[in-house]
DNA sequence: CCCTTCTTAAGGTCGAACCAAATAAACCAT
DNA sequence: ATGGTTTATTTGGTTCGACCTTAAGAAGGG
């Protein structure tokens, strides 16, 4: 038995026993007691060293499964293993969060053009040359699409999100990443909008080109104003589309979630 | 009996009960089939709705509980009661998530630094003039304070976290607010540092007072300009106390976290 | 040496009981 | 009537013991 436990687990008593064995094995893994990858004694053991039940021990565990703290695996040689936190499952959650508290669309946007902002001037000190031929290269790309005929959405769509994302990982700094995501996992849902009216199309997969070709010229305040220049397309679009008291009344709605275990 | 439920969950089968249980619960939940405040049916109707046993349903709530989405209360009258989302909750964690991802300092400030040009921007286009006032106020406290013979470093770094918040909140953008909250719970402890130094302290002081007379003026230019002049200072304290190459080594230690359940 | 089968350790499910807390109803004394 | 006290009921929390499902490793056979 490889299963030593020099940890100091102390039996739980009282009306919630669940939460006490919760904190304790939470506290141990926070304190680095347990590294990621380790393993935890198993169920029936804990239920000794807690002097209590495996139901309260389960109950335990599952709420820092559902944290994200541990993962089990079953099996011979299975158990509950910790886990490197994942930044993931908060931004996740973050996403459901910010869906449901209902705000007006025009703070959203104004918050998002801001990101953007910051995003592009990050992306400028810090973005390599060969990402800058690639986002020229994928704007090339989107431009051809959009004079097509008949326009393949998803494909134009999944262009301009990767545009996007390439923007972010220029900047280098994975702070950046995170919040970008948790803004794009909640919104980003107007673009089938944009993208579905011809004129605009083509006007936005030219901006993209302009932006790429101010930033390979390192021309700062005019990649910043033409990247903020996509805002003042989709906001013709929803005008168009909804009126022009859109930006006070509409609100973000709730969708389902991506998220699955 | 006022629980009608004409929600219809489906019985579930297979190998991973509870998480099936969970995810049409949880559905429900963000299809507004439940609202804030209502009442689930008692773990018992759900064991015969789900068809299944009572120890599957009291995982799956479980989870939904430790998610923040449920509140269990003992007692006749008692349940599981859908909470109100708290985004607080969310922001906790991740606060506690990114200080575990042992980022460099000078990533952490490059992003700090954005957000704060951001929040700047959004507060010139959105601050009430009385705010501006108490800004101005407020700067006038901290100069006064920093002059001091014997300067109370406790009430200068509430004071200096009062503006940064007043600044925030001129954004009238609760969007802003979340992150800056969830980027300040993570760091800004370096601020003894900058208050510690005489000089230097006297100049954020009167830094803030520039910034507050450049808002009044609706003087954006200007305004950013101080504002981020923050950053300059403290790079100056920390490369005198740790070295030149802080920027680069140094890494955000974790720290103990604030959330008790 | 590889493939199959068996063993075993682990999480997952089940059901029946009992405990603890909170409400509501019934009761009683003033 | 009013206000406190007891009792019953509802509901989540805990416990036990049994069995199921899965996956790794051991044993065995080709």
């Amino acid at each position: 038995m490889d299963t030593n436990h020099p940890i100091n687990f102390k039996p739980v008593t009282g009306t919630n026993k669940s939460g006490a064995i919760r904190l304790q094995i939470e506290a141990a893994i926070l304190d680095n007691i347990f590294q990621p990858g380790d393993r935890l004694p198993s169920e029936r053991e804990l239920q000794e060293a807690f002097k209590t039940s495996r139901g309260s021990v389960r109950e335990a565990l599952g709420a820092l499964k559902q944290k994200g703290l541990l993962e089990a695996r079953k099996g011979a040689r299975g158990g509950y293993y910790i886990r490197e936190m994942d930044i993931n499952d908060t931004i996740d959650q973050l996403a459901v969060m910010i869906k449901h508290q209902q705000m007006p669309l025009a703070k959203l946007l104004e918050f998002q053009y801001a990101m953007d902002q910051a995003v592009l001037a990050a992306a400028v000190t810090n973005g390599k040359p060969a990402d800058i031929d690639q986002l020229d290269a994928m704007a090339d790309e989107l431009v051809l699409l959009c004079q097509a005929r008949d326009p393949d959405y998803e494909q134009i769509s999944a262009i301009d999100k990767n545009l996007n994302l390439l923007m972010v990982k220029m900047t280098e700094n994975p702070f950046f990443e995170w919040m970008m995501r948790s803004v794009q996992l909640t919104f980003r849902s107007y673009e089938f909008v944009v993208y579905q009216t011809p004129s605009v199309r083509t006007a936005i997969a030219q901006n993209w080109k302009n932006v790429a070709l101010a930033l390979r010229e390192r021309n700062f305040q005019r990649a910043t104003r033409l990247y903020g220049h996509w805002y003042v397309l989709l906001e013709q679009c929803l005008c168009k589309q909804f009126g022009h008291k859109v930006f006070e009344q509409k609100t973000v709605q709730p969708c389902v979630s991506d998220t699955q275990n």
